[in-house]
DNA sequence: TTCTTACTTGGCAAAATAGCCAAATGTTCA
DNA sequence: TGAACATTTGGCTATTTTGCCAAGTAAGAA
């Protein structure tokens, strides 16, 4: 690895990292579902609006979502929705290692 | 999100965790050309030894990837290779963010 | 203008992560 | 057996991340 391959592994890096919190990951993934705003996910995660707005922030950051204000709400939307066609193999992933509702 | 939910999401985000770190990312793509020792990457990565050992213990508890003794030397293989598959879309959020090699 | 709603930002403490060193383990070779 | 090699584990500190609270901003309502 040299100098540019490890900016570039930095860099796809931090798109995974954006994405590897459950929160975050469960939010891009209700957006699959079309824009929500900020409110929305308030309620669903049951987490301080101020939580949610960092969580969100980081996702943008990373170029994942993108956010535009339309009267008093901001509403996010998936930027990139190619970010979650690999989840089917993610939970083939914690599928063999025999994840399940148990306790 | 209910508790079976956040379980589900929190196994979920813990595979990603597991891929976004630059040198897992890269030891992870390494993998997709064949089984490698843990010496192969600690030449190639330029950190120290317990380090890499640290990070494939990473890869593995995720299930990404298994090991197996042969001789002197561990060797490392992708459990489950359509882990990586993903990452020309992940090019495509650093493409979108205009990344690119300059200072 | 003031109030309320819908956020974002700054600050902080607790927890998790990264990487180094030193020590322990397991395997082969002399 | 003992030395050398390949790797893991334990321990430590520095850094990062998380989530709450309080304070700040922006837009519409009264």
């Amino acid at each position: 690895m040299n100098a540019k391959d490890k900016k570039i592994y930095l860099a796809k890096a931090n798109v995974l990292k954006a994405l590897s919190h459950p929160t975050r990951l469960w939010m891009a993934e209700q957006l699959e579902g079309g824009e929500r705003c900020v409110c929305e996910f308030v309620d669903a995660v049951g987490v301080d609006f101020s939580t949610v707005s960092k969580h969100l922030a980081v996702l943008k950051q990373a170029g994942i979502v993108e956010d535009e204000k339309r009267g008093k709400k901001v509403f996010y939307r998936l930027k990139v929705p190619c970010v979650l066609k690999f989840m089917s193999c993610i939970e083939s992933v914690i599928g063999s290692e025999r994840f399940c509702g148990c306790p």
